[in-house]
DNA sequence: GAATTTGGTAAGCTTCTCTGACCAATAGTC
DNA sequence: GACTATTGGTCAGAGAAGCTTACCAAATTC
């Protein structure tokens, strides 16, 4: 039975671990103050900055829990709030340069596991998990 | 960028996605009391019954926590707290009858998403992606 | 110009999770 | 057999994270 869990549940495991795993990082690095649930905000802002109401649609919260965990990303001088220009009711959630310095390190983190990952998957298998979550995000994923 | 997210966030666009469709399906079926939380836990849950540390382990949560929803559970009729015969100081966590009845439609929509996921990645696809997660499960998951 | 939609905040509550402290039974050691 | 360490589990208290309901202001639609 242990080789049949369902697909969902296996992709629990993965993500927890990815997710713990770069938390370790940030905590190391000095981030410690940073929580799952402002990563998981933070890691959908664009660019450009994003929106409370687009991150909270991404993340799978409401708008309300949103603008919770960018306040303390606020706080904790991760991220700033500047006006839209482009509409005076909405505000534009963009990274500080505090906040830059954490996506550099997540990233890093993030590409090491995945390395890890790879390692034990092969070049082959990694490229196939890649491709059929990709794909998956089709259909699972509703803000694509 | 939208083609390379981290393979961890990929994971969890999946799961989320199959956690949801389970706990609609079970409330549909008259089960709408159970939240995520219990169900991961629940689902944790050996066919001999396990044990409160057990399931705290496998689903990454203190024993606290694990305790604290098998309270629920039980509290909802969906689990039964019995000793165990091997050791005097614990008790095993097993299914009662509403709970087999959940699992049952809890499995059924397992395997209807999964059929869904199928029809959309192809059975080649399916196949690598669950061969790919098992995989991984060998170095992300402690208590495989 | 009125009505509706959209972006966002405020208040209050429930659920989930943790830390720290503790107890009882088991296992290991002398 | 007594001493200690480990293991299974609970209790108490706190904080984090999420929701619902209600509301405001700007934008859009008619």
């Amino acid at each position: 039975m242990s080789d049949e869990l369902n697909l969902g549940l296996l992709c629990y495991i993965a993500y927890r671990a990815m997710e713990s795993g770069v938390l370790e990082a940030l905590e190391a690095a000095g981030y410690g103050d940073l929580t799952a649930a402002q990563g998981r905000i933070a890691a959908r802002i664009g660019p450009a900055g994003s929106r409370v109401t687009e991150l909270a649609e991404q993340a799978g919260v409401t708008k309300q829990t949103a603008g919770f965990l960018v306040d303390q990303l606020e706080r904790s001088g991760y991220v700033e709030r500047v006006p839209d220009p482009s509409d005076a009711r909405a505000r534009l959630v963009r990274f500080a340069p505090r906040g830059k310095a954490a996506v550099a390190v997540a990233r890093e983190a993030e590409v090491r596991i995945e390395a890890t990952w790879s390692r034990h998957l092969g070049r082959r298998g990694t490229t196939q998990l890649r491709r059929a979550l990709t794909e998956l995000r089709e259909i699972t994923d509703p803000y694509r």
